[in-house]
DNA sequence: AGTCGTCTTGACTAGTTAGTCAATAAACGG
DNA sequence: CCGTTTATTGACTAACTAGTCAAGACGACT
């Protein structure tokens, strides 16, 4: 099977490709579409043919990497019924999520760097964190209805908890490892952090934990 | 009082506080020398007596950064004898220190894009993240010792537990104020979130709370 | 085979950008 | 008050960068 002269959506597919790679690493003002075009073995107009501007197909670029993540949460089945542990695949997933593709880190934080300038000029933003955020909150109601986490716990601040736990640990990585002097990098470490991110989220949910708002 | 027409001391931390603001901004390549030596009201050669290039300014503005808030850190005493409130203590001003100047994050972002590359080239990097998490561990220390704390708790897990909680929810505001829909910046949703970061940490150091680690 | 619309390219440009050079002006030491 | 060191500048450049243009090649349909 040769690969045919004209594939346009072929085409289109690797320039988004090498694309979400560059922009990733280099962000936005540090990505150079001629780059891009080289490593796609094209011309550089390919890519304003399809694309139009640099702007634009960083916003393409954006809105495929939040798309991806969505058909990846799709496929998460959590099939158990016991809550707690339900929790805890659903922060190994968005562990894992996070690790396996660097570029969704860094082009969140190339996009946070902007103010969010960019995904506000995507049409298609709307309803991000799809499902895993609708599975985390069946799983939190199903949780506190059967008296196993405690009363009143919202979904959105139980997500951010256990996101930013992932997110920072991954993102900042190698600044931590230079300024700690600690292993953040190897598998091990890696394992035990997440150990100790299922073990304070489930602290937090269960039953049973003294609520500590008196204390303030 | 009238300025002096040469003064190199002055003219040096100008550089160094414009070009801080510039690559926060817009990072190491989006940074542009000119822009910084026009907000300097100086000429762009300026910059290339005092840093040489553009490379070893934003390393400079990086080792700055981490002197800042090194020097901010010995600012803060914690005077209470209670490791519960100094933990609480210690916690909130983390927070704070990241919201009042957005210009750490930023800049941490950036190096970690970098993968530490530029970190790396600076000599005086060793010893960073002092002040603050020496007290934590004295703080943990006591506790432990007192059986406020439960025992064998990590210091560095500690902070980097309530450093991840802090850090993600301000460097990651705008894309999650897109994606979640909820209000991320007002003065009450940042408290509200201080809040919570203070009552999951103090449950998870607390002696009284079930170890889960049978459980895995 | 010829025509049309889609896909692809080489060659070009106008503007920008990091970095340089030679000259000048202020402070300073004797 | 003169020579030297330290600060500061205007003018320049070589390389790069996003974006354009006109023309060519391929496939499909008649």
């Amino acid at each position: 099977m040769a690969r045919r002269h004209n594939d346009p959506a072929r085409t289109r597919e690797q320039i988004l490709a090498k694309a979400t790679d560059e922009f990733a690493r280099l962000g936005f003002e540090g990505g150079r579409v001629d780059r891009i075009a080289a490593r796609c073995n094209l011309s550089k107009n390919m890519l304003y043919y399809y694309f139009h501007s640099k702007e634009k197909l960083f916003v393409a670029v954006l809105e495929r990497m939040y798309e991806r993540m969505r058909d990846q949460q799709r496929d998460l089945a959590v099939r158990t019924s016991d809550p707690a542990v339900a929790l805890e695949q659903l922060i190994r997933y968005t562990f894992n999520a996070f690790r396996d593709d660097p570029t969704i880190i860094r082009l969140m934080n190339e996009e946070n760097k902007h103010k969010g300038k960019y995904l506000k000029k995507s049409q298609r933003v709307r309803d991000l964190y799809g499902p895993l955020l609708e599975t985390l909150t069946f799983v939190i109601e199903r949780g506190c209805k059967d008296g196993v986490f405690r009363p009143n716990l919202d979904p959105v601040t139980i997500y951010l908890m256990f996101c930013a736990l992932c997110y920072h640990y991954l993102s900042n990585q190698f600044t931590l490892e230079i300024a700690l002097g600690r292993d953040m990098s190897s598998e091990s470490a890696q394992q035990r952090w997440v150990d100790q991110i299922v073990e304070v989220m489930s602290l937090h949910c269960l039953a049973g934990s003294p609520s500590l708002r008196k204390i303030a």
